[in-house]
DNA sequence: ATGCTTGTTCGGATTCAATTCGGAAAAAAT
DNA sequence: ATTTTTTCCGAATTGAATCCGAACAAGCAT
């Protein structure tokens, strides 16, 4: 942004553009959108896109950051109650919850997951990444049992990235060969396995050495 | 392609066209890649490019086509070995591979997956993905115990995109948390641990119902 | 209110990369 | 050798992204 905008006037004008983004995006594509485009559905001038973005380029990086900031928005007040649920029960809210962020304000998110990819979404993942990470801790530090699971860090990397990437990819197939909720049944059942299968392992590990 | 290559001098152009692409790309990131780098890393003029693409995005398709297909080509001649071994033995084994294929030629394949995300690679991931399910089928056509695992579908589905995208993201973090290794290893114990579990409730519930 | 400074908007002018086109050179066919 | 087909090219065109300076609005001191 090479100037920040300082009257509540100017502040609009910069929100407007952002929001005309995510229409024009879910529109045409991110390939296909002009800056004239977002400029005539934000209802300013060509130039005004300039006044607070270096390029296009950055507004759709503004644009991806403001996603991800309100999926964590999304996420964190859900962690206190999440930790206190049993596994496969936490992954599935959460999940559900994503989903209707997603088909919220016309499914614009939605329309812009499916193409966005196609931008360096994954540079402003790390955010995200970190809030789940945070929340994997969370749950970790609520179930005691948890805490003696082998390979803590490897697993919650796994998990969060796959986990991620396979919503993400299942949103932006046209025809997935498996229904949204049979992708959710099976994360929660691909980790709740996982968690119990090393926890039984631990304690079967404890009763041969006593 | 506007035309076909007919004589060995205009299919030489072609690849030397996509070779250059797969550079340039490496080197500037697909974004700043201009068609006047691409033809002066072939060693053409700009015009030819536009002979047998019709746009530079289509040289971009032809890339992730290639490097689709060089990857089945990588993984089909496994298959036969791969499905004889013990379950965490085949993923080590395949993800081995697959890492030393990206990093020949100057790791140049790497680099682009590394950048590549940002173009419409999953479009044509199908192809890989259709590979890789079939594994899947094959494995457990040689291992009639895991025949019984519920959800065969859905999680193989899980596994294959999770697992492309985990491998994929982790190569494109510059200072990934956890090594490759042990990417590779708790992919394994993943797998692993599921289908081991789902066997065992098998069995239980086989037992139960004497 | 009035003049002054700072912030904002705008759209034509400019720049830059993608794409086109018509003809020259090379290869193949006659 | 001549004709036909294929290939190659780079200057010219096109269109979108970006810049810029004048015009307009807001804030503010007098």
């Amino acid at each position: 942004m090479a100037r920040v905008p300082r009257q509540k006037r100017a502040k609009e004008t910069v929100n407007a553009i952002i929001e005309a983004g995510f229409i024009a995006m879910a529109e045409h594509g991110p390939a296909s959108t002009t800056t004239r485009q977002i400029a005539d559905i934000a209802g300013v001038g060509v130039g005004s896109l300039y006044e607070y973005f270096d390029n296009k380029e950055q507004i759709f990086q503004v644009m991806a950051e403001r996603f991800v900031a309100d999926t964590i928005a999304l996420i964190q007040p859900l962690v206190p109650t999440l930790v206190r649920k049993p596994i496969r029960e936490a992954v599935r809210e959460l999940l559900q919850k994503f989903r209707e962020f997603l088909q919220q304000n016309d499914a614009r998110y939605l329309e812009c997951a499916r193409h966005a990819m196609t931008l360096g979404f994954e540079e402003h993942l790390e955010p995200l990444a970190k809030a789940l990470q945070e929340l994997v801790t969370q749950y970790l530090m609520h179930h005691p049992e948890t805490l003696k699971i082998r390979n803590i860090p490897t697993m919650s990397y796994i998990m969060i990235n796959g986990g991620i990437f396979a919503v993400v990819r299942h949103l932006s197939e046209p025809a997935p060969p498996i229904s949204f909720d049979e992708l959710v049944e099976g994360l929660a059942d691909m980790i709740g396995h996982y968690t119990e299968q090393e926890i039984a392992l631990v304690e079967r590990q404890g009763m041969e050495s006593r």
